[in-house]
DNA sequence: GAGTTTGAAACT
DNA sequence: CAGTTTCAAACTC
């Protein structure tokens, strides 16, 4: 079974309508993951043991499975686990939830009959094998049910404004196509494709809606060679690159690249569901959706929990032992704040709820899309980077190695939080600590911790770290090529996780690589974009400016990514500043993608409080360009120079981008940096020294 | 299983 | 901005 047949895999077929969403723009929409080991594309991501449950037996179980649930009438909370699990994937969303299976015989027969009832018909290449995706319109409540095909499953629309925004973003044409680059072995997280498609191409990943993924292949251009170089170094890659039609989003009749709330939000959404579901259940209940889970959250659960204490104990050491789903998502057990707190790692991962939570009350979902947004510019305007990363690493390694390349040529000793730890009691040994076990970094002088342990490298030895860095990157600096170069990568806390672990299990590389206009591999982390800032284009200065500006110093290839990212209209890379700190106001800081704001950050209080240090913008023809102040923490400075264009494990030089691409604006092409000048921001220390102060 | 500890986040 | 409270996770018994 699987792609190691290729006979077996040679089609795949999905399960209903709107499973995968591929426009003509190179939009894919709902695949969460791909497993080519065990042959089978889940769409919109249910947990692992739906997946266990449902991926093995593929069409025939599916659609079993569907007349089951159909019998049973979609309605009913009493089904049995699978039926259950499948009309999750029904209820859930329209679009999303789905699996799509290798396709029988017998289903392909019924496959080809059905396309004869005016199916669309795309395709999904995973390389060599072909995967078929059968779409057609969406249905409508009141026929979902009662379809007689046997790839029709009865999705349950969702109320509504959910409903109507459930809708394809795009325009649905025949005969579209991807391609997929095969992972390996296990199933590929979405939020993997997400990075890699972030990364990779530019691509923005971005809710549109309660349960919808939206891939929005932009700057596709490089796509292809971003596909192909991890395709290349990594089997394990997961990559879109649609084989056609690889121009940019920007086809008015084409994709839209914002859902609505997070263009006219300051906020921006959520960038990835954990997993979608239509909320509480009482909702769904009165909708006859409702999702079964094994540790569903729900109100009723909620309230029962509330009033019983033991129930409570025994939700928690459920999830002590559960704490996160198979993919690396976090599920949060949160009871008084709603999920609309930092508390919650979900909402604090930019994150919407999943029904793998035990939360109560949850307000972190997408039908509480003006709650979620609502809170999150209340946490942004105390602070603005409160969803940024969390850590800056530096990951060792050469383009060469990348396809090599797996976890361990990570160096976490070299990765740090970006605002440290305060354990006091712990030693930084426990859990507890931000830096040691929530994120796997050492610490760092910006810790405030007591009695440091951490393992992965103590308050204090970071500096001299960076200092033994700092006099080896000198000499590499100017030189903007080198075989060894580093790479800076800024990773969410959370989605760390899952990428760590997809790389683990071999399904994804430890980030995402793509061509550098230097021709280097460059390493960007989506993510990255979330502490990125738009960059004045206008000038060289500028840009240096904006750059020291910011906690963290865009690379070229960062400031490519956005480039690319970023379309006229959507949000503007232009800042309105107020006040000495450019603490960033209006409507600039808009993101498609939750935490992947292009908020530019006056900074942590961190950065706020550190003692400043003048920076050199060091032309590397040879001059220096601009002297300026930076009030940028060590630790940020460091992780995010970009070691691979401009060789600079240094911590103290500082890569700003090709100024003259930037000043072409948005929807410049590679070769539009190619030629840039390479500039340094130098790090001088000053005679204060150079210490933080304390981040809180 | 219940209670305690811990430290981040939120609040004042 | 510092101190306090709240919160959820981690931990211990």
């Amino acid at each position: 079974m699987g792609s190691s047949d290729p006979k077996l895999s040679s089609e795949y077929n999905a399960r209903t309508s709107e499973d995968v969403t591929i426009s003509s723009a190179g939009v894919i929409r709902g695949i969460e993951e791909v497993d080519e080991g065990n042959g089978w594309i889940v769409v919109g991501g249910e947990e692992t043991d739906a997946r266990d449950t449902i991926s093995s037996s593929y069409s025939h179980m599916v659609e079993s499975e569907f007349r089951e649930y159909q019998a049973l009438g979609n309605q009913q909370d009493s089904m049995t686990e699978n039926v259950e699990e499948v009309g999750q994937t029904c209820a859930s969303n329209q679009s999303s939830y789905f699996h799509i299976g290798p396709v029988s015989e017998e289903a392909q027969n019924n496959l080809e009959d059905f396309q004869h009832h005016g199916m669309d018909r795309r395709s999904l290449q995973l390389e060599d094998n072909h995967y078929t995706v059968i779409s057609r319109p969406t249905q409508s409540p009141s026929n979902s049910g009662g379809s007689k095909s046997p790839l029709d499953i009865p999705c349950t629309p969702i109320k509504g404004k959910e409903t109507e925004k459930n809708q394809p973003l795009y325009p649905q044409s025949r005969n579209d196509t991807v391609n997929i680059t095969k992972p390996s072995g296990i199933g590929l997280h979405l939020n993997s494709i997400i990075y890699v498609l972030q990364a990779g191409s530019g691509a923005i990943v971005h809710t549109k809606s309660a349960q919808t993924f939206n891939f929005s292949i932009q700057g596709m251009k490089s796509a292809s060679t971003i596909n192909s170089h991890l395709s290349d170094a990594s089997k394990s890659s997961a990559v879109f690159s649609p084989v056609e039609n690889v121009s940019a989003c920007t086809d008015d009749s084409g994709p839209k690249i914002h859902d609505s709330a997070a263009v006219n939000s300051v906020t921006s959404l959520p960038s990835v569901i954990a997993e979608s579901s239509n909320g509480p259940v009482a909702n769904q209940s009165a909708q006859g959706n409702k999702r079964v889970y094994t540790n569903i959250n729900t109100n009723d659960i909620s309230e029962e929990l509330n009033s019983n204490p033991k129930k409570k104990r025994q939700a928690y050491l459920k999830r002590s032992s559960d704490s996160s789903d198979g993919d690396g998502c976090k599920r949060c057990h949160c009871r008084k704040s709603k999920c609309l707190k930092l508390y919650c790692d979900c909402f604090a991962a930019g994150l919407y709820c999943a029904g793998s939570c035990a939360c109560q009350g949850c307000y972190n979902r997408p039908q509480y899309e003006d709650k979620v947004i609502e809170s999150r510019k209340q946490i942004e305007s105390r602070n603005p980077l409160a969803f940024a990363p969390k850590i800056v690493k530096h990951v060792t390694e050469t383009p060469a190695s990348s396809p090599g390349e797996d976890e361990t040529l990570l160096t976490p000793s070299s990765a740090r939080h970006k605002r440290g730890c305060n354990c006091k009691k712990s030693m930084c040994l426990k859990k507890y600590c931000e830096c040691y076990h929530k994120s796997n970094v050492g610490c760092s002088d910006g810790c405030r911790c007591e009695g440091c342990k951490n393992v992965h490298g103590r308050k204090g030895e970071y500096s001299l770290e960076k200092d033994i860095l700092s006099k080896e990157g000198t000499s590499e600096t100017t030189d903007g090529t080198n075989g060894g170069s580093s790479h800076s990568e800024l990773t969410p806390q959370t989605p760390a996780v899952q990428f760590k672990k997809d790389v683990r299990e071999g399904s994804l590389r430890p980030r995402r690589c793509f061509q550098s206009p230097e021709s280097g591999v460059i390493s960007v982390t989506p993510n990255a974009m979330t502490s990125l800032s738009p960059i004045n284009l206008d000038d060289n200065t500028m840009i240096s400016e904006a750059a020291l500006e910011d906690l963290d110093v865009v690379s070229s290839q960062e400031e490519l990514f956005l480039s690319n990212v970023e379309t006229p209209g959507e949000f503007s890379s232009v800042r309105h500043r107020t006040g000495k700190k450019g603490i960033p106001r209006g409507t600039n800081h808009y993101s498609p993608v939750g935490s992947l704001s292009l908020l530019r950050s006056p900074g942590t209080p961190m950065a706020q409080s550190s003692a400043s240090r003048q920076l050199k913008v060091i032309d590397l023809d040879g001059e220096t360009s601009n002297t300026m102040q930076d009030d940028t923490p060590d630790i940020l400075k460091d992780s995010h120079a970009p070691h691979n264009a401009v060789k600079s494990s240094s911590p103290n030089k500082k890569r700003v981008s090709p100024p003259r691409a930037l000043r072409h604006g948005p929807g410049l092409s590679l070769n539009g940096l190619r030629t840039g000048r390479k500039f340094i921001l130098k790090a001088i220390p000053s005679s204060a020294g150079s210490k933080r102060g304390a981040p809180q």
